[in-house]
DNA sequence: TGAGGGCTCTGCAACGATGCAGACATCATG
DNA sequence: CATGATGTCTGCATCGTTGCAGAGCCCTCA
């Protein structure tokens, strides 16, 4: 299993190790009779260095980890492939993990046994560990935060302004003439900070239209799922005066909902409007498309890796926080006329 | 940056590194009293053991390739998710790298400077990639492949048995009395060996059913993307005697073919039946549910992890070709009626 | 008392690569 | 011809860890 050395090269070709390593990595003058003869001894052994050696030597291993709840959620798949992109095109590869949201498993990248010591840096996007948490423990290892739930100043971060993009999205729905907007995912406790910027949003708007927010129009959920965005979708239906739109802060919650709204005969969007955030691919093809908040994902993807990157070169002064642009995407969902998908 | 080593620790408890090294690992016999000592040091300076060294000494790393075409395809990022959790509970990580279908790309990694001399194994899901290509240069790591690109028997592999899949699919559809069924994703050409599988089939179930297969019938798409299943459909419709029915060969194409029947006008499933294939989470929220054949895809990646780790600890004979199965899940897209999502 | 056996603990070598300083040969220059 | 510069090539030390062999030490038991 093992392969040659740079040993077994140098000892074939009747010269030194160090002349090998020079001839592999296009080092010093080697004359080119002896560098062919070297070669030729490299491609008969099919050499390969081992790149764990190189690592240990040059105290790098040219891998970073990207640390997600869900992989299968697609704002996160669609987010790791522009990670590991920006990566790419940096000589960096990706490891990527992911914790389930579970605040153990997050918090297992700092402990002890943590492999994170085996990567350049990290980029993680948390759910429940804190900043404290974060600081305290050993912080060896250059970390590059995404979205808002660590926002104090300790960690470069990387985010939308969800304020704005939430404010956008309920701005939208009320400029259409909506007078009962509602919102699917508030998050009204400690590990929830990205909801309720979302929220505060949603209020800005209203605030912004002179209008008061019906409390009973704002709808809680542990996560942002599918089925938890149909769930709360329907409760909002029971109610005695339902919503004519409704805001929900990610783009899986409003699929959901737009499914609780179709089986229960509701048109879209002329009895109720439905506005996401994310604008994950299948918002476009859905019936009917999905109007949306678009986070410049690339932006996200390239700041948070060039920050990553300078952190591990020890070029970063202050940690920086940095607001990626979003737009809104307004499709059928909201509009009412059906447009082929972008 | 750079963290205490175990010589760092030695020097300040005043004791041999390899003592401080047992401590770390909890090995061979150290006093009570001295382990105290010891640990002392190593949580006052925060101690964490440099894991390239210790790969580099052990010939091992603890970490695995996981090679994907595009992991914001729906598909690959549920089975991306699927392998990182059986390989964490193997004691495993996994980096993951894309190559969009690019067969440099996946030649990349056989090359002399690929990366993945880093890794303990590798699973890749090739494109274009041939076997040949593959045991001629470096296989000095363990591979495993799924889906069917390559199936000669040089490698382990992992897929559902692609004809029968497709066979039970048609049937279905056939079942329901169709009798112009459409297939949308063939790719007649040398990298479409899985497409082809599917293509096949497709004509078994109406050979079974003793009916002639219309050749128009079949559409070709270089990719299975939703826009590429939107477009065969509209052609589809575009014909002199449409369908009354769509397999396609995944369900991203599926989803694209509902889209362009909405939009379209046309009923399903009562004027065309669709059918997928993949069973990703998106089509039992999609409207209308898509009815699909779904692979066991948390038994597809651990059987190729254990395939792996056991290649890797050199228990393998001959590479065991391994079929998963598979099993229909009819939605409103083929059966009419609304039923809650799973 | 001294040989033998546990129990702790230590030092050396090694994993496979690269940084560095210098050896050696060749050649130009004063 | 001596000197130094230049161009090639080499050996040693090192990255931080673990495997291995053995060194002390204390105790037991003949």
């Amino acid at each position: 299993m093992a392969g040659p050395t740079l040993r077994d090269v140098a000892k074939r070709a009747n010269v030194s190790i160090r002349t090998v390593s020079n001839v592999v990595n296009g080092y010093a003058p080697v004359s080119d009779e002896l560098r062919a003869r070297v070669q030729a001894v490299l491609d008969e052994l099919d050499y390969r260095p081992n790149l764990i050696a190189r690592n240990l030597k040059q105290g790098r291993t040219g891998m970073i980890a990207l640390v997600v709840p869900e992989l299968d959620v697609p704002y996160f798949a669609e987010l790791a492939r522009e990670v590991i992109t920006a990566a790419r095109t940096r000589g960096y590869v990706v490891m990527i993990d992911q914790t389930d949201g579970d605040g153990d498993r997050e918090r297992e990248l700092l402990g002890r046994d943590s492999r994170a010591t085996m990567f350049d840096g990290l980029v993680l996007s948390p759910l429940s560990v804190t900043a404290e948490e974060l600081r305290g423990r050993g912080n060896r290892v250059p970390i590059v935060l995404l979205g808002e739930h660590i926002f104090n100043g300790s960690f470069p971060h990387v985010a939308i302004d969800n304020v704005a993009a939430a404010r956008d999205a309920t701005d939208h729905l009320l400029g259409l003439g909506r007078r009962r907007v509602a919102a699917i995912g508030d998050q009204p406790y400690a590990t929830g900070e990205t909801a309720q910027l979302r929220t505060a949003g949603y209020r800005q708007a209203h605030a912004r239209h002179g209008l008061e927010v019906d409390e009973a129009l704002i709808m809680p959920t542990t996560h942002f799922h599918r089925r938890l965005g149909a769930e709360a979708m329907e409760r909002l239906l029971a109610l005695p005066d339902p919503p004519d739109a409704v805001f929900c802060y990610n783009d899986l919650l409003a699929l959901g909902a737009i499914r609780a709204l179709i089986r229960a005969g509701r048109r879209i969007p002329e009895d109720v409007a439905v506005v996401g955030l994310d604008d994950i691919e299948e918002g476009q093809y859905s019936t009917p498309s999905l109007t949306t908040v678009a986070p410049d994902k690339g932006e996200i993807a390239r700041r948070a890796v060039d920050t990553l990157l300078e952190s591990i070169r020890g070029e970063l002064g202050s940690p920086p926080e940095i607001v990626v642009p979003h737009r809104l995407i307004v499709r059928e969902s909201s509009a009412g006329e059906v447009r082929p998908p972008d």
